[in-house]
DNA sequence: ATATTAAGCTTAAACGATTAAACTATCAAG
DNA sequence: CTTGATAGTTTAATCGTTTAAGCTTAATAT
């Protein structure tokens, strides 16, 4: 790689030291009082030589990157890779780069990836945290690192995030099959620790209870994320095939929801009238499927925008909270 | 933040100089020749401290970051997503990061993105070029500034690439629809200036020509990536509604596929009765459409890895030219 | 006894930028 | 003719590392 030019070129080019450059290319030629003619001269060297700045020096010197690190849970989830444009653009609409790192559900890599970004002197996080990552956000708080939590978070462990109120979102869905005259409902969720899941459930629960339908421990299943398709297909296969089947399914998740479609059309099951189906999250599927889905669908935009402008109070040294558990909205379609 | 540990701090507690603490934690102990007790002594405080080391300053000495720029076309696109993946993956395994950016199909940003990523002092680019992007490749090449396109590049300006032969991946799946009786094929193709693209217009045509079928004009259509919905309804009524509707219809990239196959879904119609569909890249909607979609893979990992350990041989100054057509695989499903 | 070598360590410059402090020249006021 | 202010510029330290070169001290060879 060609050598770069450097402040020191354009201030032997110009016959001047350096700090002189380093005020006018930093527009405090006024503060610095820089003589006109020098200033004009400088700026001209900067351009003819095609002067850019070594970010890296610069970082070096000030502490600051002016660089987001942002670790997302999946990046192959459509999801994860939809929040992480939205918050690139965000960033860079503020100046600030970002970069990234996916941590594959995985707390250690998680943890890996962060040690990486820190080490790379990123100004902050967000983060989309690991089931396990409680360890991850303690260390953050504990050496004054800013962050900002996105998706999930842990209850116990008071931190700034932007979620979603998951539990009234699920609540929303339940209902809202409830209302189309179901009965017989079934859940399937990731097994997770992972709190954001765990209120779907609850949600599900707590919405059969409130309109006294029956509620059979067999209709709510958990899938390994590890193992979905072999999970899946025997869950489904006795939630759908077996003597009693349920009449609507509440598929918990955007990927949940893929490979539920996927079984439905493989077994040729007529939505909604063999089975009405409601899914969370987006996905191509949902418009895709031949009865487009019904779903909860997070705000997407919301949640990125408001995680980055929340950080970026941080940096600035402005400690105000940040807890938000935003409202989905519920898409009908003609699932259910 | 608090102020993080640096060499100087182990040196003091150690009392020593920062020049040994360098040498034992680069495991230079041998060649420079440290004493054994020192050097443990240095190592137990290290840990003692939670040494980590500052990148920056490593990198502003060093010239180097061990980090890969990465431009793809549009992050939102699960074909970008997916091969960033991966890209980040085969980088990891060497010891290489990856800082992504997305020019959203623009040569002004993917220029501006290449900027900011140039100062931040990068080893290398991998790139997937927008349309016009030629004077960017220009501006890398009289650099000397390491880079690898990927699956797009320029024919008249050599440079190296990992990308698809998709002239024949498209004429394999022309000839397979061909193969299947099908004579009045219709195509969708985006409208660009980039040669990818219009290689598989080629190869269309051309495998009609070679098993003489007829083509007329009018069943091989281009739409605006910027106004994708509308163009596409505008050519999918001409193509499948009118008096003269195709039989079958080649869709040349995921995004048409998704767009055209919402289409059949909405108008009710019968694939591949009605019409028979083949795609390209993939997407979950050929999985999960009613009729599992038959479709041109890419060979993502291949290109991704080729393209990783392309670039870094560059980087280690081997230039050996890499210009790779890879193949593409015809995945047979049920829409033709 | 003296030169040579080796071991074990320190010094200091360098990377490229920023910036407080010092310096010089010019001019005005007392 | 001082003194002081002002404008315009340079000097040098600094950020955290790396690394060539230099410096001791002790051991070995001649």
């Amino acid at each position: 790689m060609k050598r770069k030019v450097s402040l020191k070129d354009i201030a032997q080019q110009v016959g001047v030291s350096t700090a002189l450059v380093s005020y006018v290319l930093n527009g405090q030629e006024k503060e610095k009082r820089v003589g006109e003619e020098i200033a004009s001269k400088i700026r001209e060297a900067a351009r003819a030589l095609n002067y850019q700045p070594n970010q890296i020096a610069k970082s070096l010197k000030s502490g600051k990157t002016h660089t987001i690190g942002l670790i997302v849970a999946d990046i192959a989830n459509p999801f994860s890779a939809h929040i992480a444009r939205i918050i690139e653009d965000e960033a860079k609409r503020h100046k600030y780069n970002v970069v990234f790192g996916s941590s594959d559900e995985n707390a250690e890599k998680a943890w890996d990836l962060m040690k990486v970004l820190l080490n790379r002197q990123i100004d902050g996080f967000i983060i989309a945290p690991a089931e396990h990552a409680e360890e991850q956000v303690r260390y953050l708080q504990e050496h004054h690192i800013p962050f900002v939590l996105i998706d999930r978070y842990f209850p116990g462990l008071p931190a700034n995030y932007v979620a979603l109120d998951n539990y009234k979102a699920a609540y929303e869905g339940v209902e809202h099959l409830i209302q189309k005259g179901y009965k017989h409902i079934g859940m399937i969720n990731f097994k997770s620790g992972l709190h954001h899941l765990q209120e779907r459930t609850r949600a599900y629960h707590q919405a059969l209870q409130d309109f006294n339908l029956p509620a059979a421990e067999s209709w709510c299943r958990e899938v390994n994320e590890d193992m979905l398709k072999e999970d899946m297909d025997q869950h489904l296969q006795d939630l759908l095939l077996s003597g009693q089947p349920v009449e609507a399914l509440f598929l918990a998740s955007n990927k949940i929801a893929i490979h539920g479609l996927k079984f439905i059309n493989e077994h040729k099951l007529r939505v909604p009238e063999d089975v009405a189906v409601i899914g969370f999250d987006e996905t191509d599927a949902y418009e895709l499927f031949y009865r487009p889905v019904t779903h909860i669908r997070q705000p997407m935009a919301e949640i990125g925008r408001a995680a980055v402008q929340a950080l970026l109070q941080l940096i600035a040294g402005n400690p105000e909270p940040t807890q938000l558990n935003l409202a989905a909205t519920l898409v009908v379609k003609e699932s259910c």
